[in-house]
DNA sequence: TAAAAATTAGGTATAATTACTTAATTATTT
DNA sequence: AAATAATTAAGTAATTATACCTAATTTTTA
């Protein structure tokens, strides 16, 4: 089983090679600290299986798990994060990854996700397994077309843009002036998109946001 | 030298040992997943150092480098951080930390900065030394006296919890319930607090709150 | 131990948001 | 052209937050 890291930080390399040291089945051929360079070094050595930090400068774990899954599909992917949200979970699956591993996660476990991945499976760490059950709509995770990345939410155009005027933390009285339009309907949008997001207050709306770039 | 590794992900510590393996001179002799297992163990196991991840829950890396070194002057420690924002580095010193390296340091430089610490010195990663130079007010990195470690901005502890408490999006009535105190305590509180990091709402507050890693 | 902060909490008034409902007027797809 | 979706906005009630001031305790620091 051939791997290559993905991951800016020196640190976790380090970590996940340490992992697999006594494991003669599995060998790191390669490490990058970036996108590019992964996409790079992916051409001349040829991994079975990238493992990949979700959060990684310039680009994401996400895209670059993209590229990859469409450009090279018979290279397995495996995201690594930090994070068990619901969100970064579907990301990854959308962008056509075969695993979501936590930062957290044991020895075994993560053994057990790279035998999985590299039989054709796909292995999503114990503790996001029940977000994956939250959202089986009888979709083929793999290659959903029409998500945009921004907008899983169906947010109308309006409600983006007063979306990302609330985020400059204007009060409805002030996107209504900035928007020309009456402070009702600013409460409206308001209403409508924090609804469309699940979220009950600004801080969840800010956090929710971020995490999904739609600003 | 005898080392305790404070980080919430396995992997990281996984790969501080993994860097420290073929060290004869160093020697992990216990590992915390978060602040307060590390003051546990501090009693019964008696590192020389203590290397702790900057971004833990419950408890921050900053905060317990605190209160080691308050309770434990003896004992060294050494921040692991993902960023080098001079907030972060600052704050690091203000806490009393020995020490500041970025995850994404060599091999020879960790090695470097746990060298120098052990014999009293103090280390800080290259990519952050400029930051260093651009805060020599005269004072002395150590023990800064009034510096109540969360704040650039002077909030009381009490602040710090309730400011916490908000970016959980929660309300005064539940930071009320939370507490135990009246809603109108946690009303002054929020007021103060935001009165403090001159913001204007909730938003503000929170991409604050995030740039000073108050959180 | 005295002085200075920090924490607590009440009062008062205004402003803003939440949680809906209804409904008219555009745009956009089919 | 008809159907569907988006944008607009008013109504109503309840809840929450903002912006102060005052002031009693408690804790910390000098």
């Amino acid at each position: 089983m051939k791997i290559i890291l993905v991951d800016d930080h020196f640190l976790v390399r380090e970590g996940v090679k340490a992992l697999f040291e006594h494991e003669e089945k599995i060998e790191v051929i390669g490490e990058a600290a970036n996108g590019k360079e992964a996409l790079e070094i992916l051409q001349t050595l040829q991994p079975d299986i990238l493992i990949v930090d979700v959060r990684m400068p310039e680009m994401t774990g996400n895209e670059l798990v993209k590229i990859v899954s469409d450009q090279y599909p018979k290279i397995k992917t495996l995201i690594l994060s930090m994070h068990d949200a619901q969100e970064y979970v579907m990301e990854a699956i959308n962008a056509g990854a075969d695993g979501y591993m936590l930062k957290g996660s044991s020895k075994p476990e993560f053994l057990k996700a790279l035998n999985t991945i590299s039989n054709g499976g796909k292995y999503f760490s114990g503790d996001v397994s029940s977000i994956l059950l939250n959202n089986i709509k009888g979709n083929i995770p793999t290659q959903n077309p029409d998500s945009n990345l921004h907008n899983n939410f169906n947010l109308s155009k309006r409600e983006m843009q007063v979306l990302s005027i609330i985020l400059e933390g204007k009060s409805n009285k002030e996107i209504a002036v900035e928007l020309n339009v009456s402070r009702r309907t600013a409460e409206v949008h308001r209403y409508n998109l924090m609804k469309k997001l699940k979220v009950k207050n600004l801080i969840e709306l800010s956090n929710k946001a971020r995490e999904h770039q739609l600003v």
